[in-house]
DNA sequence: TTGAAAGCGCTACCAC
DNA sequence: GTGGTAGCGCTTTCAA
């Protein structure tokens, strides 16, 4: 770490020293087309419409002969914001947020805007660290796609941040719930799991267990507490024994079945795992307990990421239009919603849908009745 | 400072609403901490030792107080560069570059650098445009991680915009394959591929087909051959007939498998796709013809993406430190390599490693010999 | 339509 | 040590 952070000082000096080597300018540009810098800086990028046609082809010609290419930074500090999304994510490695950033990436590509992608590592603090930093670049619009967490001192922190980055002309798009002043595009966790449980105890299932996160991290929470609700709109009354707690991710669900397996399964007939990250643990779990999941014990997750079909038997999950979320955050931050004022934040329900595979069978139809 | 008096709030408020709100310069954090712009720079960033202290600890009080956010573009056209790194990467979803995303992010925020990624799509003529577009955003590293593609009009295209890139100073490390004039971090495919080929060879496997993309996809290409040199050490002979050309990508390897089920597998013992996806493409088919993966038929892939250990049977793959291979791209990049000249250009192999796992066991244990 | 010139916010050089 | 001041490359009034 030590090292680290001294190393770079070297090398920042080593790129000061040969920092500003040639670069064709504007003024290049302008000079080679006989024109002034103002008309040259018309031409490429103010209304057309005032400059004479064959000035604008001779500086176009110009720019193109000497590979011109516009520093944006000048740009950003002469007209005060840069064409940018900056976009934060919790981990670039999920899918799940890979996918929501193919959404953002393909709408503001449209809407000739780059996106910048910065990692949140899943921590609250990082994520108020990083809008800091992110605000210094004066992007025009600040994504945060990540589940809230409930902890008071962050959230604070970066309602903070994000209202002055705003005070200061930029745009905020949220996706995660809607619980921050902000334009949101939120994922209907709670819905989505309602649905699966009310099918899954309409497929006959009774006897279930539920392995979810802390219920601080909101997104866990919500697939919880909807999966409670179905069931018990479908009659089945949740006992607490049957839920357990650990991490959100694909190790946390191997330990959790691990143990629910070794201190004996009673007649459990199906685990939900609160993402499917956990599920691939839990089902890793009850082979590695020589255990068939869907046979022995049926399994269902939430997000249906792409694994999910790959894994024998097929993962139950609930489908998340990831990709139509990013969109619509991009949908969100571009629309004039001045008009709109400051009656309501606008907030944008992402459905989400049920997809039973053969992780769970019809109860009747299993061969092998549980121990 | 007479100019900025006349420059009134109010007309930009009414004029630019939206454009040019406030925002907190460095001038109100000098004017705030009573001492100059330059010494409140020299307090905010420059060589603390310069500056009393008591100033410093002025400066960085007021600046605290207003929330001041050094405006980036600013320092960057006074500067020349901007501290980030720009990422491009050929697919966001693919977790093959998000594990190397993860590398180069984790070196990148330990040296201060922030990353922008962007995405090529796979397309050789974008990745050219973006790397254009990046130019002008002057960032100290630009980064290309995807394989190289023999096309070679946009290989010149590319290979000038690097040039003009790094002619204006700026640093260019490429995650591929060694064969453009630039720093290079190589993924050791060829090896890879050999030393699975011997290790299937010596588990008792001689009649396989390689599963592969077009040629001209580098990646697929050194796999491929890589995987042949290693049989015919082996003492197999590769039959022309058992190669197969599709996508680089699941469904490639899932259509290349029914057609090749549908043909008759003749006495195939095992399918060799050039990445886990396409593998899992196979096995996938090969379920769905009725067969089951690593009893009738073996199967093997490479990368180890994280689905292989999923799937069941799971995945016999080839390891690839995709996060290493970011470290190491960084670490090219801040590497002060001016010493070395022109001489040589540096060139980072990153060894990969066999994984043998369930979907190719011993052909001598196997229960049921293959028809 | 065009050019001159005044910034944008910040850094760096140069005297004091 | 510290404050003027001259840029960095570009956009945008304001006259002409």
């Amino acid at each position: 770490m030590d090292d680290r952070s001294k190393t770079p000082a070297s090398s920042r000096l080593t790129a000061t020293a040969r920092q500003r080597p040639s670069s064709v300018t504007l003024q290049d540009v302008a000079r080679e087309a006989g024109v002034s810098a103002a008309t040259a800086s018309r031409a490429l990028n103010g209304s057309t419409r005032n400059v004479q046609s064959d000035n604008v082809s001779r500086v176009l010609a110009a720019a193109a002969r000497l590979g011109y290419v516009p520093h944006v930074s000048a740009q950003a500090t002469a007209k005060g914001s840069i064409p940018t999304v900056a976009l934060v994510v919790s981990d670039v490695a999920d899918p799940y947020f890979s996918s929501i950033a193919v959404g953002i990436i393909d709408a503001a590509e449209a809407g000739g805007l780059v996106v910048t992608m910065t990692v949140a590592d899943r921590s609250p603090e990082r994520e108020v660290q990083l809008v800091r930093t992110l605000r210094g670049q004066r992007p025009q619009i600040i994504i945060i796609a990540g589940s809230r967490i409930n902890d008071t001192d962050t959230r604070g922190a970066l309602i903070d941040e994000l209202k002055q980055y705003r005070a200061a002309g930029g745009r905020v798009v949220l996706i995660s719930q809607p619980e921050l002043p902000f334009p949101t595009v939120a994922i209907d966790n709670v819905d989505g799991a309602r649905l699966l449980a009310r099918e899954l105890a309409g497929a006959g299932y009774r006897r279930l267990c539920i392995i979810h996160a802390p219920h601080r991290i909101r997104t866990s929470y919500d697939r919880y507490t909807g999966f409670v609700t179905g069931l018990e709109e479908s009659g089945i009354s949740m006992d607490a024994n049957f839920a357990m707690e650990t991490e959100f991710t694909r190790s946390g669900g191997y330990e959790a079945a691990r143990e629910l397996v070794e201190r004996g399964l009673r007649n459990i007939e199906l685990i939900f795992a609160v993402n499917d990250a956990m599920a691939l643990g839990v089902m890793s779990a009850l082979r590695d307990a020589g255990l068939v999941p869907g046979r022995d014990v049926a399994v269902a997750g939430f997000d249906d990421i792409s694994s999910a079909v790959d894994v024998v038997p097929a993962l139950t999950t609930v489908t998340v239009p990831l990709r139509t979320a990013g969109l619509e955050a991009m949908r969100l931050a571009l629309a004039d919603d001045d008009a709109a004022g400051e009656a309501g934040i606008p907030t944008v329900w992402i459905p989400t849908a049920v997809r039973l595979r053969e992780s769970t069978p019809p109860v009747s139809g299993r061969l092998i009745t549980v121990r």
